[in-house]
DNA sequence: ATGGGTTATGTTACCGCTAACAGCCATAGG
DNA sequence: CCTATGGCTGTTAGCGGTAACATAACCCAT
């Protein structure tokens, strides 16, 4: 004796559900819903309408398996609160908008291992592709994202050794270029500031390549300041207070973003202090922020848009035919704005 | 006669490669990779062993498509730059963190369309529940969250109906508190700087709040002034010189963010005009970035991160016995700051 | 030896959908 | 008239796992 059907009307619907509502067989009504291949406009409406009356939601984790195809994009980030990823994010977004493809995102906060975790995790649902800051990964991370078999590109930095393809700017030079900018307007007792996380790779290029060009003018950092956590904007006030009453004749303070940067900026002024007359100021990043400020911070642009679109384009790409390999290196550009010398 | 098996090294490997080469049944590793039933140390060493050298990856598509289990939650929110979401993600995460649940964030851009396309997608992978952002949604939208058979949580906001569960703060409410507090402290000729978006349904509450309560006090707004688009801090300065030049007697300021109340802040003092003495100043937020800021600018609180915590809460708790139907109202604190009279 | 209870492992039948192919009908051409 | 062609729809066999049940091996008490 069987059981007799019951029916849960809270059940979620299947094409079963469709087809027996349209009067059509599960594949005709697949093949409406993706249109694809050929259906009859009259059987499209009938299909079209029961799906709508029905409320049926496809179950893509059934089309994924059966199709062997998955419109995702995996992209793995270390934070959401810095502004420069949400950035790089849009770039994806726009990039991606109209290929079908679905960008994933995954948050690391810094750390080696969650990053491993959450590549697992996402390489676990069989993404189209994966995009991932940073070259620093665990060896497991590394051998996991080359084993995928999907086009891999790491973006935001190139200082280093890819799985795949990269997308980014060298930090080294950019630090380095700053540097020498900073140098050439007269400036020679230089202080750096920044983050102290030990896993923020590319903040540490950029004061590796900023120490190097110090290092052949014959000069080296004056004093240097760290912080981690808080408000960055009152960390900068802090650190740039600390620096100057340490080493009060510090007459250049780099920053490793432009952040704190700015609170720096506004504690000079605050003080009275000759901005850049007596001290010169300079950030990194380019954020739309500084606009706002009474003066415009020096940075650089780290092309965060056109990282994103630019490794949005490798995946979308290479959906079809795979290449894979490319680095591309995009060029920073300098803006001096009010806070160096002229 | 058969093909000869053509092994591809480069093929995605399943539960078969891990089960032969450990000379187990797939299931048995399917256990061991889950940590199910009872499997024998020695078993499970070899199995481990296996997979680790493979590099195998499990294949989450079939596993939920077998189980019908998917440990995702799918979060639908407007807006990435706008600081106010990171952070309630970041409640979210924290609270999801060891239930085996995680999230997967969708961006709408303040447009309902996008909205619903975005919930539709989700849906299709059949999360474990659903947070989405406010409580205003397209007619579609709502018949496919309610009929989609799980957790529904919106959040941010409280003032109208919820689909199924809500937790939030009444922004109708924080603009008529704020309003009271500034009347309270004698001003009366009192403007609005606000965003333009049509869609931007929290701001509009707050306005509206804020209006009954100068109305019930015999007062209507001196003037106001929108924006959309660009850096807020810089729109702060534009709106705020745009309105006193244009009502030169207004003696309060109300922003309907603290970006924007910031810019205004750095503007008022650049020109040196006395704050809060001559006018008086309030955003809504409680932004971070305002720790290191000259003055502190009067705000409230949106609860944030506790919206994410007590969200996540939510979804979690009815993984099991589904009950549904809770709304969380959550009380913001004014923040008095150093911008308003007292 | 028998039976009952563990513990450890294997077998079977799907989950909901789609690729690939098969079939059917009408029309067009020979 | 028959066959070729193309448009439309249906059938079959998985995709890679897991739930549920079946089985085997071993233990101990009877």
């Amino acid at each position: 004796m069987t059981k007799p059907p019951v029916i849960d009307p809270r059940r979620t619907l299947t094409l079963r559900d469709v087809s027996e509502a349209s009067g059509v067989s599960e594949m005709t009504v697949s093949r409406v819903l993706r249109n694809r291949g050929d259906v009859s406009d009259s059987t499209r409406e009938r299909v079209l309408e029961a799906a709508r009356t029905l409320g049926y939601v496809p179950n893509k984790i059934a089309g994924a398996l059966a199709s062997q195809r998955v419109n995702l994009v995996g992209v793995i980030i270390p934070s959401l609160s810095n502004m420069v990823f949400p950035e790089v994010l849009t770039g994806i977004s726009d990039m991606l908008e109209d290929t079908g493809l679905q960008p994933v995102v995954g948050v690391t906060n810094y750390s080696p291992e969650r990053e491993e975790a959450v590549i697992y995790e996402m390489l676990s649902w069989r993404p189209s592709g994966m995009i991932v800051a940073g070259l620093e990964h665990t060896e497991a991370s590394r051998a996991m994202l080359a084993q995928a078999g999907i086009p891999i590109v790491e973006i935001m930095d190139i200082d280093g050794e890819a799985v795949d393809s990269a997308v980014g700017i060298s930090h080294r030079r950019a630090g380095r270029q700053m540097a020498e900018a900073i140098i050439a307007a007269g400036y020679r007792r230089i202080a750096f500031c920044g983050t102290m996380m030990p896993y923020d790779h590319r903040a540490r290029k950029r004061l590796e390549g900023f120490e190097e060009a110090l290092a052949k003018a014959g000069l080296t950092l004056a004093d240097r300041e760290f912080y981690s956590g808080g408000s960055a904007l009152l960390k900068g006030r802090e650190m740039t207070e600390a620096v100057l009453k340490r080493t009060p004749d510090v007459d250049f303070l780099y920053y490793s973003n432009d952040m704190i940067g700015a609170g720096g900026l506004l504690w000079c002024l605050e003080k009275g202090i000759d901005v850049p007359g007596k001290i010169g100021l300079a950030g990194f990043n380019g954020v739309e922020l500084l606009d706002g400020l009474p003066r415009r911070l020096a940075t650089m642009d780290a092309c965060r848009l056109e990282i994103g679109r630019r490794a949005a384009e490798i995946i979308a790409g290479k959906h079809d035919g795979v290449i894979g390999g490319e680095v591309i290196e995009l060029t920073p550009t300098l803006q001096p704005g009010d806070t160096i010398r002229r």
